[in-house]
DNA sequence: TTCACGATTCTA
DNA sequence: AGAATCGTGAAG
């Protein structure tokens, strides 16, 4: 995948902008696996966190390494690690090239499949077979990863903190759609709160 | 070269 | 609550 072919993607605007904007953008978006053998899943967007550069809970904190290289690409570079020896966790580079700004896709909702299956970073990425061979690649209609548009209402709109840091802990930057049953976490608190506001 | 640890998940 | 499990990167 080319510079090029990714300019001409729809989605550059979208990612084009801070992390916990795009964060709430990608929420009902589709995430789009193509497969070598021709196969398509997709699973809609329903928890998102957002890294920022200055955030000591973003891998790209102290500087650019091997591994979180493809976390300072330009929008739309998609940035897989592996955590606890085990999982993969999948995010998209967001803002601009040369900055550590990125989205991570916290669950999917997948049509005609359990909700365990894409609730959590980890399962979803093993749901599509998303590892690290996938980091660096580009977001587009030819690649192995891409975006669709949403196509039905967000429902509630839930903010508040991310998950599993031990850095940033206060940082309200998680969002989640209140009404889908792959949500990996729910924060009871912040539903009561939010609920009666309608997005 | 060493070594502590992590944007998680599963089991008890 | 505790374990599993290993690549990465900061330190020495």
């Amino acid at each position: 995948m080319t510079t090029a072919a990714l300019l001409g993607s729809p989605w550059h605007p979208l990612l084009s902008q801070p992390a916990t904007e795009a964060a709430i953008a990608l929420l009902g978006c589709w995430l789009v696996r193509r497969f070598a053998d021709g196969r398509v899943i997709r699973g809609r967007i329903v928890e998102t966190e957002a890294y920022e550069a200055g955030d000591p809970a973003c891998h790209g904190y102290r500087r650019q390494t091997a591994r979180n290289r493809s976390m300072f690409g330009p929008p739309g570079q998609v940035y897989v690690y592996q955590i606890y020896g085990r999982y993969h966790c999948i995010n998209l580079a967001t803002e601009a090239a040369d900055l550590a700004s990125a989205v991570l896709i916290r669950a999917l909702e997948f049509p005609d499949t359990e909700a365990i299956a894409g609730a959590g970073p980890g399962r979803l990425c093993r749901f599509l077979a998303i590892d690290r061979q996938l980091d660096g690649s580009w977001l587009g209609p030819t690649s192995p990863l891409d975006l669709e548009a949403a196509d039905y209402p967000l429902g509630t709109l839930i903010q508040t903190t991310r998950i599993g840091l031990t850095r940033g802990v206060d940082l309200p930057w998680r969002w989640y759609l209140a009404e889908s049953p792959a949500v990996s976490r729910r924060d009871r608190r912040a539903e009561a709160e939010q609920m009666g506001v309608s997005v």
